[in-house]
DNA sequence: ATAATGGATATTGGATACAATTTATTTTAA
DNA sequence: TTAAAATAAATTGTATCCAATATCCATTAT
């Protein structure tokens, strides 16, 4: 984060970007029928902007998993199947895990008691909060380890799939906290294989539940 | 208008594919300095195609670590540190030897008589065939392991970074078949364990290797 | 002399219109 | 009914234009 405060007028986001989270969002939320195609011309329309930033916007999506695109076909909403989720969430475990062990060095004292302050908080949240402050959770315990491409595959593996597990694993927050317990507990006794090792656990734990979510609801 | 006949490019895939492959090897080959700016309408002009399939393929080579994006200043030629390096092989290791371990269950016997073969082939190659063979040889070990976001990820990170050690590494070819020799004899008596082990001590030496190299050389 | 200020200039970000290419659809013909 | 041809639709790429912004350079103030 800056010393200063954002004393900028304007949106200094560039367009794309901005194109690129709502369509994001669109899509996750399932305004988008999966398997719907995304023809350029009508978001472009939709949203009150020209082509451009769609085309790149697309390919961004393209790169996180959410859209497919072939040559003068478009893109279409890519169908999330149960082998989509395994992958991403054994990624995301192997990724993030390695991430916090490389942080766990360059974590400071504040470090950790940012991390013991967010988990505390976490406990009597509502769902939506919980949801943002699990991923600001998570984002503190990688976001130290001075990788930028791990960070930059962790992000885009990440934005790949809602981030709303609370909302349909049952007993999810309840569960979650435990896990995060033992994480933050092993953080602040500076066990980095025990941090790493409960991490995975958790993710894996969390990816399995939302594979057997999908299945019943298929079913 | 334009006129077709003095095409740089081939005509079957698209434009900002081509366009994003001639700058790869362009700044891999050293044709730009590190930290030089690279202006659209220049490139635009050199190459002889619009600003657009250059801004895409800028931003792709952003997203492979070769340049480096910021708002309103456009693209510059990344300068590659020691630690670029050093988080590259690691995550080459980590991640291919991930994917070697989920390929070795696809295997057919097919598939690892190919590899034995492509290995017997780097033998006595030069070393010009020996960079191709190796590309493909590493290709083969991953590429059966079904999780397209992992090969995303590894193909985005070894394009990052030339694929000529045997150039600038001492011994490079030699040390390297002995790796391979005892990978490849790993996977024809299906060790997952040993086969993915080797591939990591493979890397992570040559990896450690081209750090000793870059170091000597700005000394 | 040096730092800050204030334009010119260059470059990027984005919009728009249009041509070219490919795919999808419909119509026509055997 | 089926196959070929014509048509429509969508994407890719080009050319141009304009606005926002960064960079550079000369001028001014301290």
């Amino acid at each position: 984060m800056s010393k200063h405060k954002n004393l900028q007028i304007g949106n200094r986001e560039m367009l794309h970007n901005q194109v690129c989270s709502i369509l994001r969002s669109a899509i996750l939320r399932g305004d988008f029928e999966p398997g719907e195609r995304l023809v350029q011309t009508e978001l472009a329309e939709m949203i009150g902007v020209s082509r451009m930033p769609i085309r790149e916007a697309l390919r961004t999506l393209e790169i996180e998993g959410l859209v497919t695109m072939e040559p003068h076909k478009g893109a279409v909403v890519r169908v999330l199947e149960k082998e989509d989720v395994e992958e991403i969430y054994e990624l995301r475990s192997v990724l993030e895990s390695m991430a916090l062990k490389k942080s766990m060095q360059y974590f400071t004292e504040e470090d950790r008691k940012l991390i013991k302050q967010y988990h505390d908080s976490m406990i009597g949240a509502t769902t939506e909060e919980y949801i943002e402050l699990n991923k600001e959770f998570h984002n503190l315990l990688t976001s130290s380890c001075e990788s930028p491409r791990l960070l930059g595959f962790i992000n885009t593996i990440s934005r790949g799939l809602a981030q709303d597990t609370p909302l349909v694993i049952p007993g999810q927050m309840e569960k979650s906290n435990k896990e995060h317990e033992k994480i933050v507990q092993a953080i602040l006794e500076n066990d980095t294989e025990g941090a790493a090792e409960y991490l995975v656990e958790h993710i894996h734990r969390t990816g399995m539940e939302l594979v057997k979510y999908l299945d019943e609801k298929q079913a």
